[in-house]
RNA sequence: GCUAGCGUAGCUCAAUUGGCAGAGCAUCGGUUUUGUAAACCGAAGGUUGUGGGUUCGAUUCCCACCGCUAGCUCCA
């Protein structure tokens, strides 16, 4: 026998091989059919597996989960994405698995197969899985040894669960199977008593991936879906994805001229438009009086620098193929790039070598290899010259610069810690398939700075810098985010700085983060190379999540830089690196408000503020007068000379998301006074002109946010990233 | 870069099963002088992303390229 405590506390016994739904059953008969996994002992499992298995004792606790758990709704998922991959497999013989996990609002399948599967296909593939959740058949389970397990999935002609059983599941003794009909899958679990729970579900999106995400390893389809237990729910999200897909800042900064990607300019290449330069700046201006506030120092650096400059500082060749290609002034400095790398990879033929070198006379080129020279010498020669000749990198990043205006004069801890900022604008080649509107362009400006300080202070710094990003964030409302914590990858070599330099800023970080009450998470193996760095992951509206801001600990580039201040001690010291950008990019960060606000930028951010509004073209003259006077006031205003109706001149204003109008007519002119529309509540009546500056003064002042757009997706609670597969 | 899909007027979208490419909004010109979400009349706007091919004829079918979208990989 075993006893079983139910969460109101009850303790009942049961025979030895029962299951939840056998308690369910005990319970009522409705309850047993509208079980669909069960949680024993803090674990979501199978209902239909016997208790004692899973506990592992003789006394458990358990919780039926119905529909209505958040927890139930990720096994259905998962289940479906064996229907899934079972229809597909009835309609294509051949489809090799790989892994179908759960995600927050979905699933998908990952699988190998000829035929390549396009949205057509969708209506066939949901109708067979219609059938087969018709049908009702049940999923069992059951386990195997290593061995059996292999020479079973390799009798089913699954040869990547084979390799995964040998590789990635090293550490298991035995292996479980679930089964459904014909369909039999290597899977972890746990899933739904039968197919029949699955009540509404939509295939998504098609996309290629590959196995263990490996880009050099055998390309897979990956089928996109997503299951509710009711249709209600189901066309909700898709309701809700439609919402999201209006607010897309691509469609909106179109919509408001806000921005332009051109492909005539280059493709993400941003061009700020006046409305969305006018928010930039706007944003520029309020951070640059925060920095003041606390004591960074402004500074400039060109959009170019020496090759040599981004070598010492080990970020060339290192991430060459994320940087536009380097800017020769010789017209051989291509040739002789190419040549080197050439040589470096030991893939140059003697025939080629002697085109080179030809072409390279031709070019005007100057330098001689000796009779026999070797490999070694011949790349000497040519960096020798490549030296000699100016190349150039189009920025990629700021630190190099910031690093040497450290250098500029001699420090002493005195003057530490020295604090950089410049609005850095930096160019990276991403590729084509990673542009993303603004979210991920070519050229971006980052809100940079770099604190120089001593090993002591890095923790104060610290401190104050995740402030700051708090402040920010929290001056647009931004208050959905968390922070992630990037930590070395234990055992790895890849990093460099002594250990105990590593040890003492990742614990300065987490102490700090634990005392600031943020939530955040730690994760391994997501430190840059030369530090531990936090960053911070903001939720846009359709679940996406971005990285914004970020603080990192750098012990490397003072090392290559061989940056020093003098310590009380009169003796040279090494100062510790802050590299931190609290929006991240101004393009990545507009584009998260667009969708965050939905367009409707609150007061202190809008590119137009206030929009005056002739009754007619008799009060033109007054309009105008208003118009002065505000702009007087510092409101960034226009005012609508057009001579059609006050409706169409409101539906327009209102359209294009202005806070406020003021609409003049021969009352207001009379009395100075204006009719006050606010874009949220509408018509606030007359008030005289004066009153009207002062409130929209104190609102704008305040940064007040008064309407934020919902989140879509706030309401739907999903697992992250349940991975439901071994 | 990879996989799949898409590309028609400034925008949103029609149409052509291969036979003169069409509407709304926006724009421009006129009429209208207007009170809290769309006044009326007219005009203009296109080598259907680019280049090839098949065809009597291609915007439609085929190929390549460019660009966009979703996802993968990447993000100092």
């Amino acid at each position: 026998m075993i006893q079983v405590k139910l969460p109101d506390g009850t303790v009942k016994e049961y025979s030895e091989n029962s299951t939840a739904i056998d308690v369910a059953q005990s319970i009522g008969e409705r309850l047993a059919n509208a079980v669909v996994a069960a949680e024993v002992d803090g674990t979501v499992c199978d209902a239909f597996r016997p208790m004692k298995e899973i506990s592992g004792s003789s006394e458990l606790s358990l919780r039926l989960l119905t529909d209505r758990d958040a927890e139930a709704l990720g096994v259905m998922r998962h289940s479906c994405a064996h229907i899934m991959a079972r229809a597909v497999m009835r309609l294509w013989p051949g489809i090799q698995l790989a892994f179908g996990p759960t995600l927050p609002h979905g699933f998908y399948y990952d699988f190998g197969l000829e035929h390549t599967i396009s949205e057509d296909d969708f209506p066939k593939i949901e109708e067979e899985m219609k059938k087969i959740i018709k049908e009702e058949e049940p999923f069992e389970r059951f386990s195997l040894d290593r061995s059996e397990a292999v020479s079973f999935v390799n009798e089913m002609d699954q040869h990547s669960k084979a390799e995964h059983i040998e590789t990635g599941l090293a550490d298991h003794g035995q292996l479980s199977f679930y089964r459904q009909g014909e369909f039999v899958d290597l899977c972890r679990g746990p899933h739904i008593p039968n197919a029949g729970k699955v009540k509404a579900f939509k295939l998504l999106s098609i996309a290629g991936s590959y196995w263990k995400g490996d880009t050099g390893s055998k390309p897979l389809q990956r089928l996109y879906g997503t299951a509710f237990f009711s249709k209600k729910d189901l066309k909700k999200y898709l309701e809700q994805i439609e919402e999201a897909k209006r607010r897309d800042h691509r469609v909106l900064g179109k919509k408001l001229g806000l921005f332009q990607i051109n492909p005539e300019v280059g493709q993400g290449l941003c061009l700020w438009l006046p409305k969305g330069a006018t928010i930039r700046a706007v944003l520029e201006d309020f951070i640059k009086v925060e920095l003041t506030r606390l004591g960074y120092q402004p500074v400039y650096s060109p959009h170019i620098g020496r090759v040599e400059l981004y070598e010492t500082s080990g970020h060339f060749p290192y991430y060459r193929d994320s940087q536009f290609a380097p800017l020769f002034s010789h017209d051989a400095g291509q040739l002789v790039d190419f040549w080197v790398r050439k040589l470096e990879e030991e893939s140059l033929s003697a025939e080629d070598e002697e085109i080179f070198f030809k072409s390279s006379r031709v070019m005007n080129c100057d330098f001689e290899f000796p009779p026999g020279a070797s490999r070694e010498e011949k790349i000497e020669i040519l960096k020798a010259w490549e030296h000699k000749n100016e190349r150039y990198l189009l920025k990629p990043m700021n630190c190099p610069h910031h690093a040497e205006m450290y250098k500029a004069m001699p420090r002493s801890y005195r003057d530490l810690p020295v604090r950089l900022a410049e609005f850095g604008t930096v160019y990276r080649h991403e590729q084509t398939g990673e542009l993303n509107g603004m979210l991920r362009v070519r050229g971006l400006t980052q809100d940079d700075a770099h604190i120089f300080c001593t090993p002591e202070q890095v923790e104060e710094e610290f401190r104050i810098t995740l402030d700051l990003v708090k402040f920010i964030l929290a001056a647009v409302g931004l208050d959905n985010f968390r922070v992630q914590l990037s930590l070395r990858e234990p055992g790895s070599d890849k990093y460099v700085g002594s250990e105990e330099n590593w040890e003492r800023a990742e614990n300065s970080l987490r102490k700090v983060l634990s005392d600031s009450g943020m939530p955040f998470s730690e994760c391994e193996g997501e430190a840059a190379f030369y530090g531990p760095k936090a960053d911070f992951m903001v939720s846009d509206c359709i679940g996406r999540e971005w990285q914004l801001g970020t603080v990192q600990l750098d012990y490397n580039l003072p090392e290559r830089f061989k940056l020093e201040y003098t310590g009380s001690d009169n003796q040279p010291h090494r100062p510790v690196m802050i590299h931190r950008a609290p929006f991240g990019s101004m393009e990545r960060f507009t584009g998260m408000l667009i969708e965050h606000f939905a367009g409707a930028f609150p007061l202190w951010l809008a590119p137009e503020q206030i929009r005056v509004l002739p009754v007619s073209d008799k009060t033109l003259d007054y309009a105008n007068e208003v118009a002065a006077e505000l702009r007087k006031n510092g409101f960034r205003i226009s005012v609508d000379t057009r001579s059609s109706k006050v409706n169409a001149k409101i539906r327009d204003a209102q359209l294009e998301l202005i806070p406020y109008m003021f609409i003049v007519g021969p009352k207001e002119a009379e009395q100075t006074a204006v009719a006050v529309r606010d874009r949220i509540d509408g018509d606030l009546g007359p008030m005289p002109l004066a009153d009207a500056i002062a409130k929209l003064k104190q609102e704008a002042e305040e940064r007040l946010v008064r309407q934020v757009a919902e989140s879509s997706f706030s309401g739907i609670e999903g697992q992250t990233e349940a991975s439901n597969e071994y």
